[in-house]
RNA sequence: UGGGGUGUCGCCAAGUUGGUAAGGCACAAGGUUUUGAUCCUUGCAUUCGCAGGUUCGAGUCCUGCCACCCCAGCCA
């Protein structure tokens, strides 16, 4: 039974669903299958369809099959395979089957012969441009082919031809005999077979000619007795032909396509296409680039299996056409790691502190508690010197009351430790400030001063003890709400809006209980975000850490209102 | 001039057979706080694309408009 979740919208599918199993269609049973083509990497657009067929199914009891849908050998490969099954698994989904739209081929083939066979299908030997020309337009009927009453056992002849490999592409394919005056476009005689010269990645040279998605797609659904087939509008038109296939072959099984609309996010592309360009024209660094949408590259950034499912369940399911801003993904993962991820102090922007009462050479360990209110995080040891760094903005030579910061001849708490007071302010020829020169209250630690209101707290890491590290902040990668929604040139339309600054590497320190983090491991930098080390760059020696996203941060509100 | 869809708060989105607008995000204002984080409290659609109509009563029914999205690959 489908859980009812306060929290998370039902939705129009899970309904249709449920009211099926209530009604004992299928047995009762419910399969659905997920079905990506390996011709790029998942991005979370797919996530969203993931996480609504896989979960529909848990939720009745059913199973989902994962079938790659391979009928296009032009444009995929096996290195893309291996890396959607990568992203699903680690989304936290289980397939029942690994399938393959090619694993079908022949049965595919053999039941177009007998759509030949009905006078159902016919091969027409127009080019490409004249097909075109004939289908019509939108607003006006098309034509029959000169093929179209091509005999049947002519029909049969040129079709196994073609797939002997008698044909050199182009010449000839084999198309439905449905009706060229239907107003749906879909249904004017669509082609289902091409003649492709070339390997493909799981059925090598054993085929010349190339089922098409629209006769492949139903077919594979019902052999795989798929009762619920999900999907994306864009086929919503489609669908009339996944029936007319299914019903003209009398198939014992019969899915219900349903469709719903895709996600679109903010200030990011959600079409392969548009991420292939990214990649290949080295706009980022790769499929799995910490900026993109994609999986791999919000796996790399940090962002957690489970603040992307629940992302998905927040979103909902309709046939909407739909924004979601960033705000809300990013919801997501600070609510997941606000209760899991251990707190650490590391410094992006660093400024020395020298503490001029505090002994030299000394070091005093801290224990401090990992997490504030999760005891079971337990506790780790940080050493508090007498040179310590600070962030660059957490100190002003002069400020008003609102920042609550270090100013000069003002006092902060250094988090965990002592609160220090500034005193003079180093710097160097140019007029920058090298270093604060301060001194500490001794009776700080651990309670606060009696006589007087300290009311700024500012994270520090030892200087002499801190870790060197690489810090990556991400904005996100375009200027624009929806770049997607942009119009214009197919190539250069993207390109004006790139954030040119959707990166920013600092070289800071972080505290030495770091140096023991794991690739999986996400921490909060007290103060700044959620990091965890980069999967690809960090090493034991140089770590790189990625932030994941910032803490939600009020000052900068007031600060960017020009209050202070 | 065709076909298919969608229009409920800034964003997402509930809204079974008409009965008098959930929730989340964002935002705002307070409180707690050795993270300007978290947490807590409060506020935030007399109104459901528009206009008519039916009805005691309509976001939910009818009619007519309007806006936006998708479709003319031998891509999926």
């Amino acid at each position: 039974m489908p859980t009812t979740d306060e929290k998370y919208p039902g939705n129009f599918i899970r309904n249709i669903i449920a009211q099926d199993v209530a009604a004992g269609k299928n047995s009762g049973k419910v399969i659905t299958r997920f079905p990506p083509e390996p011709n790029g990497y998942l991005h979370i657009g797919h996530a969203k369809a993931i996480c609504l067929s896989f979960g529909v199914a848990e939720d009745f009891g059913g199973v989902t099959n994962l079938r790659f849908d391979d009928t296009n050998p032009l444009k995929e490969s096996t290195e893309y395979t291996l890396a959607i099954k990568r992203d699903i698994a680690w989304l936290g989904f289980r397939w029942q089957e690994e399938r393959y739209a090619s694993d079908y081929f022949e049965e595919l083939y053999h039941l177009a012969e007998r759509l030949v066979e009905a006078g159902k299908a016919y091969v027409d030997s127009l080019g490409t441009e004249q097909i075109r020309a004939y289908r019509g337009t939108l607003t006006s009927p098309g034509t029959d082919s000169p093929y179209r009453q091509r005999p049947i056992a002519e029909n049969l002849d040129l079709f196994h031809r073609m797939r002997a490999g008698e044909f050199a592409e182009g010449e000839h394919v084999l198309r439905l005999k449905i009706d060229m005056a239907a107003p749906n476009v879909n249904l004017r005689d669509p082609v289902i077979y091409r003649i492709r010269h070339v390997k493909h990645h799981r059925t090598d040279d054993a085929w010349c000619v190339y089922p098409m998605y629209d006769y492949t797609h139903c077919l594979c659904d019902s052999f795989e007795g798929i009762t619920h087939s999900l999907c994306d509008l864009g086929f919503e038109d489609h669908r009339p032909l996944y029936d007319w296939v299914l019903d003209e072959l009398a198939m014992n099984c019969h899915p219900r396509q349903i469709e719903f609309s895709r996600l679109s996010l903010q200030y990011t592309v959600m079409s392969k296409r548009k991420i292939r360009q990214l990649v290949e024209e080295g706009w980022v660094d790769g499929w799995d680039d910490p900026r993109l949408p994609t999986i791999s590259g919000l796996r790399r950034r940090g962002y957690t299996p489970a603040s992307i499912r629940d992302f998905c369940r927040r979103i909902g399911v309709t046939k909407s056409d739909n924004r979601v801003e960033l705000a809300l993904l990013q919801s997501c993962l600070r609510e997941d790691l606000e209760d899991k991820a251990p707190r650490v102090m590391g410094v992006l922007e660093p400024l020395k502190l020298v503490i001029e009462n505090y002994p030299e050479g000394a070091g005093e360990v801290l224990h401090l508690a990992n997490h504030p209110k999760q005891e079971a995080l337990g506790r780790r040891q940080v050493t508090f010197t007498r040179e310590v760094y600070i962030e660059k903005s957490d100190f002003r030579e002069t400020a008003n009351r609102k920042y609550k910061r270090l100013v000069t001849g003002g006092e902060v708490r250094l988090r965990h430790a002592y609160v220090v007071k500034a005193n003079q302010v180093i710097k160097d020829e140019t007029g920058r400030i090298i270093e604060v020169h301060c001194t500490y209250d001794p009776d700080t630690l651990g309670k606060t001063p009696g006589d007087r209101k300290v009311r700024g707290v500012v994270h520090w890491v030892a200087a002499t003890h801190g870790i060197p590290s690489e810090i990556r902040c991400y904005e996100p990668l375009f200027l624009i709400d929806f770049p997607d929604a942009e119009h214009g040139d197919r190539h250069q339309a993207l390109l004006p809006h790139l954030n040119e600054e959707s990166l920013k590497v600092y070289h800071g320190f972080v505290e030495p209980s770091l140096l023991d983090a794991g690739p999986e491991d996400r921490f909060q930098f007290e103060r700044q975000g959620y990091f965890c080390l980069d999967s690809r760059d960090s090493s034991p020696e140089a770590l790189v850490f990625n932030r994941i996203v910032g803490l939600r941060d009020s000052w900068a509100k007031i600060e960017k209102s020009g209050a202070d």
